[in-house]
RNA sequence: GGGGGUGUAGCUCAGUUGGUUAGAGCGCCGGCCUGUCACGCCGGAGGCCGCGGGUUCGAGUCCCGUCACUCCCG
């Protein structure tokens, strides 16, 4: 019996419209239609959602955290499992971060030297140790189809020099990243960009990351509190240098404003835990801005949560309901609102990717913008 | 009918030997959440301390009366 043959890692540009674009990653578990938002799945799972309501929302590919499963299970034992895909049970392409966002975020937790960086667990106080060569080794052993290169995500605020220092390093360690990676058809290793929002320290980043050659490149370190326009502006001195033919992710973003921006400079994948996360806490997405339904307003209020949107949440549900789950506080209260937040944000991508194939993704960005000042409807 | 207990925030209750603008938990109202320390975080409103009188410089705290609820005995 022949084997099936596994394609290529890949990336074709389709169309440009402006700075956006439309292209199709291929990996040996499928195609990713970009520009694409990328569910998190932190602990092998969506939170809150079964790997086949994630699929029924139209996400392709998702996201999984090498820091919180080297802790549990543990790297060995989801192998031995078949993977975190095979585990979870996602047949698409998996996206693994590399711990370098919990290089910053566990700050106390933690302590950075050259050669990697030794945690403290948050769950039991227990060492770890992550460098560039265990951080692939751990994401080889998950079965990561896009494997991210360990980095340190710099913090917010940054002076220039500490930038400079925290890109040089994320540097050198992009490069035992990739020195550390096994190849293997249909799978592919990212680089991270780095230099905070120093516009020269981008650009050095990104020409050291293309010397040592990757199948994507990330840029790390925005949405980290500096704002949305110094996060645009950082973008728009980033990528106009980056290769053309190789997918472009901005990492850990984010709000629907910020993804429609995104893609406007040229950005071709994101990923964000706010959807899933605001979506257990009662922020719903909307074509009409965010609504929080835990607010008193929706507890009479019939209508759906959003009107245009197909996800069981609105079609079967009133915001009233809604409502009564989260001042419940049951559990489908954050699993409704979380597939609706999901199923938003992929028909966000996917009407961005429709408005590149027609040319008018300007159209698409007013009309998107105009919809979200509108803010709410008030009930009757 | 007699005796005991309890009345403080919407609810359940703390409130030292009488001493500044009376507290907590829950609930209520609102805000936040950007490569997930996250069913989380932050903030706010809300009290003739059952009622009436007295003692005192000063009473949620002490005294008298009264009402309500509750338990026990007839």
């Amino acid at each position: 019996m022949m084997c099936k043959p596994v394609p290529d890692f890949g990336f074709t540009l389709k169309m440009t419209d402006g700075m956006a674009r439309r292209g199709q990653v291929q990996t040996a578990y499928g195609r990713v239609e970009t520009p694409v938002f990328m569910p998190v799945g932190t602990a092998a799972t969506v939170k809150g959602m079964m790997p086949e309501s994630v699929a029924a929302t139209g996400a392709s590919i998702i996201l999984a955290n090498t820091y919180h499963l080297m802790l549990r299970p543990g790297p060995e034992r989801v192998a031995a499992l078949g993977g975190v895909r095979k585990m979870m049970g996602w047949d698409g392409p998996l996206l693994t971060d590399s711990g370098g966002f919990q290089v910053m975020s566990l700050g106390p937790l933690r302590q950075l030297d050259e050669d990697g960086v030794t945690f403290k667990s948050h769950l039991d106080g227990s060492k770890h140790r992550l460098t560039p060569e265990r951080s692939t080794d751990i994401q080889h052993h998950l079965d990561a189809t896009i494997t991210m290169a360990f980095d340190e995500c710099t913090p917010f605020p940054a002076t220039r020099d500490e930038a400079a220092q925290s890109m040089a390093l994320s540097m050198r360690w992009a490069k035992r990243s990739r020195q550390a990676f096994q190849a293997r058809q249909g799978y592919g290793q990212f680089g991270i960009v780095q230099g905070s929002v120093f516009a020269d320290l981008r650009a050095e980043s990104v020409g050291a990351l293309a010397d040592i050659g990757f199948e994507g490149y990330a840029v790390g370190g925005l949405a980290v509190g500096e704002g949305q326009d110094a996060m645009f502006e950082t973008l728009e001195a980033t990528t106009p240098l980056m290769q053309p033919d190789k997918p472009r992710y901005l990492m850990g973003v984010g709000k629907p404003a910020d993804l429609v921006g995104g893609v406007a400079r040229g950005i071709d994948m994101f990923d964000c835990v706010l959807p899933t996360r605001s979506g257990r806490t009662g922020q719903g997405f909307t074509r009409r801005g965010p609504v929080n339904l835990k607010n008193a307003r929706h507890a009479d209020d019939p209508r759906p949560l959003d009107a245009a949107c197909g996800c069981p949440a609105c079609t079967r549900f009133s915001r009233a309901y809604l409502h009564h789950l989260f001042k419940a506080e049951e559990v489908l209260s954050l699993m409704l609102l979380s597939w609706h937040n999901i199923q938003y944000y992929q028909d966000l991508m996917a009407g961005m990717r429709t408005a590149i194939e027609a040319g008018q993704f300007a159209t698409f960005a007013a009309h998107f913008h105009a919809m979200q000042a509108m803010g709410d409807i008030e009930p009757l």
